[in-house]
DNA sequence: AAGTCGGGGTC
DNA sequence: GACCCAGACTT
């Protein structure tokens, strides 16, 4: 028998001895569905999707809904789930969809892959998890599972040659059909057997042909990058703070599309307090009533953050010429908001 | 081909 | 504290 069917039978076979369909978006599939789910999952864990998903249909049962709304309310829905570039090209891919599509989102890969946001492995999973389309899929899961199978000793930084030759092997490696449950089965197998660190090899259906595992040299794949120096950055926050009676309410500026958190509301960002200085002097604002709050640190991917709010009380509204809002803390309204500004609002 | 983009799970 | 996660897009 050829290799790629032993790899799929084995693959096929274990995952229906072994596994049932229990995600929220595995249970009455739609294309919608599955799409959203996938861009969810782009990165992210599934543990971590399931209550974002959950609300996120229940406000947007339908893509048309989802088009209709405005994208403030789609980043709210995403605020805390990160990448924020995915909501909003989700939005842009629906508004697509029901413009030119009547709402039917397309069964076409090349369509689907044209759209904001979904590359060639989202496409795939997309029509072959919802449609059974023949596709492949390259996901972190899928890599784990072919570099240690194949025992991969590729010399790191040659990464898009290895990422061919994987896209190359996912494909081989496809059943004639059953592509959509075969593929399920790789993530499930990846995620829950064939896992980063401590892989449960003696439950693996592909333990015996696993170059990796032959070897004992399983904890070796993938070969790690090597690590990069965190860049360390210290920003300041400027909070100003308006309070009459029972009325809280504090400027936030619309972030630009283009930085991290882009179209997010956040509290006026500064490199240095000089700069916080001028802004304030340029709003007639004396600059000596400052009140420091507690430091923040905030990991990203490259970056370390230190977050340095000042909190500034005021009497009136002033001109911040800024596209922003006065957020309500009483009546918040529906934004979306980077995580370490919610958690700074949540203390005032 | 390399950088950017978040936040949390997990050990 | 370090590493990584159902990747795509920009430069």
């Amino acid at each position: 028998m050829a290799q790629n069917l032993i790899f799929s039978k084995k693959i096929l076979l274990w995952y229906q001895k072994y596994r049932t369909p229990n995600l929220p978006w595995q249970l009455n599939k739609t294309m919608y569905k599955t799409w959203l789910s996938e861009i969810m999952l782009q990165q992210t864990q599934v543990k971590t999707v399931i209550f974002y998903y959950e609300r996120f249909v229940v406000r947007f049962p339908t893509i048309v809904q989802l088009a209709e709304a405005e994208l403030d309310e789609v980043l709210f829905l995403w605020s805390g789930l990160g990448y924020y570039a995915r909501a909003r090209n989700l939005h842009k891919t629906a508004r697509i969809v029901v413009k030119y599509y009547c709402g039917n989102f397309p069964k076409d890969f090349n369509v689907l892959i044209s759209f904001p946001g979904i590359g060639r492995s989202t496409a795939g999973a997309i029509l072959s998890l919802t449609l059974d389309q023949h596709h492949p899929i390259l996901d972190g899961n899928v890599k784990r599972i072919l570099t240690r199978y194949y025992a991969f000793d590729y010399l790191l930084g040659n990464k898009s040659k290895i990422n061919n030759k994987l896209w190359l092997l996912s494909e081989q490696l496809l059943p004639d059909t059953g592509t959509g449950v075969f593929n399920q089965a790789m993530m499930d197998l990846g995620r829950l057997i064939c896992t980063n660190k401590c892989p449960a090899c003696k439950d693996c259906p592909l333990q015996e042909n696993c170059q990796a595992f032959l070897t004992h040299r399983v904890n070796q794949y993938p070969k790690k990058e090597p690590p990069k120096t965190l860049l360390k950055k210290t920003i300041w926050f400027l909070l100003l703070l308006l309070q009459r009676r029972t009325v809280k309410i504090i400027w936030l500026e619309k972030r630009s599309y283009q930085t991290i958190w882009g179209g997010l509301f956040c509290f006026p960002e500064f490199s240095n307090i000089n700069m916080l200085d001028i802004w304030l002097l340029n709003c007639n604002l004396h600059n000596d009533q400052y009140i420091d709050l507690p430091i923040l640190k905030h990991k990203l991917s490259n970056v370390d953050l230190e977050i340095r709010p000042i909190l500034l009380n005021i009497n009136k509204k002033i001109n911040c010429q800024k596209d922003g809002i006065w957020y309500n803390l009483m009546d918040p309204p529906i934004v979306g908001l980077p995580k370490p500004i919610s958690n700074i609002l949540q203390k005032l």
